[in-house]
DNA sequence: GAAATAGTGTCTATAAGACACTATGGT
DNA sequence: ACCATAGTGTCTTATAGACACTATTTC
């Protein structure tokens, strides 16, 4: 039987997503303590078993403690452990990702970078590869889910909602098949006279809507 | 910053799959120790920092000891973690997934049951609901890998390998549209001159193949 | 040659992609 | 009137499913 004393260091780490300019991008905030003080990183801390109810608990609560976001779409990634990871000694992660649509952003902490998430440098501990791992699943879960439409704000236009997911995988949708898909899903519900506002080079105004549930919905084919 | 007499109680926890007599089934093992001594829970135990270099070690490890059971397809599920999940404290567990081939299973501790999985009980700890997110995993990630194929012995003939897909996903396959996906996608490969037994009532024997990698491979469209 | 499973060929149904077309508002 | 983006209709292509057919072995 292990004892308090054998037990690892357990901390949960956040993948921030966002869109900066129609790219992909990710927050990260300079490292406030050793170890890599200043150095820019994931947004994670220890898991507090006397405050937490589980560990999504203490990746909110963190996320809220250190850049003020809340009410973001949040999920477990999975979990990095091993003696190497952190100096400090053998240490679990449990990582999660997050996205942060550009309202939200507005609210967040000042020494957030947002970078795209080609730019971003060499990170500290295995930041790296949580990042990959974060990355590879937005991928893989846009392709048959609505968890792109979380880096909009709340209304949206099918313009909008075709470019994001065009920006999440990396390719070029078909604008006809797209707008097929979306509405034999059902998954979004017009909102009745509501028109995005024109501009100088957005000419016609789009029809503008929500998800019809604001959860997470996945569906069997693919977008 | 916390102590280490703050930290969590870490684990891990394994759900076993396999097959019995044509149905999904899972592998449960009486539990030697307190909490819920003697009821049949998953196969789990203490991460031990001391031994293993990651959680994936820490699991293959405690498989080897308490099961007897290696050189199984295995793979992180997700964490489990909160303050009541176990009468310990708060306690964390990271739940992985392997894939038993009947052959494996003979070399089994015989303390091992083997259920249908749905004929299993109700289990300690959160052992449920993780052998519920197990399933959901195996069942969505078999439409698009190799994933049944490590159920099956290292060579296995066309009608195994369609029936192992049918009854991991619960629904029968077209096996003409079979047959030409596994073909078109160029995952398994044909042991020249190697054919299954013929018995009385399987007639004419099938064609030997073997996976062209022993490792998952994932492909972009569903079996 | 009958029975049973292995394996093939081909038609149909469905969904995705291409792309020309119309619609609407701003300048 | 013209530009730019929004949105539609329709043809083609790719993939999945249905299902009848042939092939090979045992009895």
């Amino acid at each position: 039987m292990a004892g308090p004393e054998k037990r690892p260091i357990v901390t949960v780490d956040t993948v921030l997503f966002t869109l900066r300019d129609g790219a992909l991008a990710t927050l990260l905030q300079p490292r406030a303590k050793p170890p890599h003080a200043g150095r820019l990183a994931l947004v994670g801390g220890y898991v507090r078993p006397d405050q937490d109810s589980g560990t999504l608990a203490a990746a909110t609560r963190i996320l809220a403690e250190k850049t003020g976001l809340t009410g973001l779409f949040l999920e477990q990634l999975m979990s990095f452990a091993g003696p190497d990871r952190d100096p400090r000694g053998w240490s679990l992660s449990v990582a999660h990702y997050a996205l942060v649509p550009e309202a939200a952003l507005a609210r967040a902490a000042p020494d957030i970078a947002v970078l795209t998430v080609g730019e971003v440098p060499p990170l500290p501990f295995d930041h790296d590869a949580i990042l990959a791992a974060a990355l590879a699943r937005l991928r893989g879960k846009s392709a048959w889910s609505t968890l792109p439409a979380f880096l909009l704000p709340e209304t949206f236009t099918l313009p909008m909602l075709k470019s994001v997911y065009e920006t999440v995988m990396g390719e070029p949708l078909n604008d006809s098949a797209f707008r097929r898909k979306i509405n034999e899903l059902r998954i979004i519900e017009e909102l009745p006279d509501a028109r995005s506002p024109a501009t100088a080079e957005r000419r016609r105004p789009a029809q503008l809507y929500r998800l019809s549930q604001r959860a997470l919905v996945a569906f069997d084919r693919v977008i």
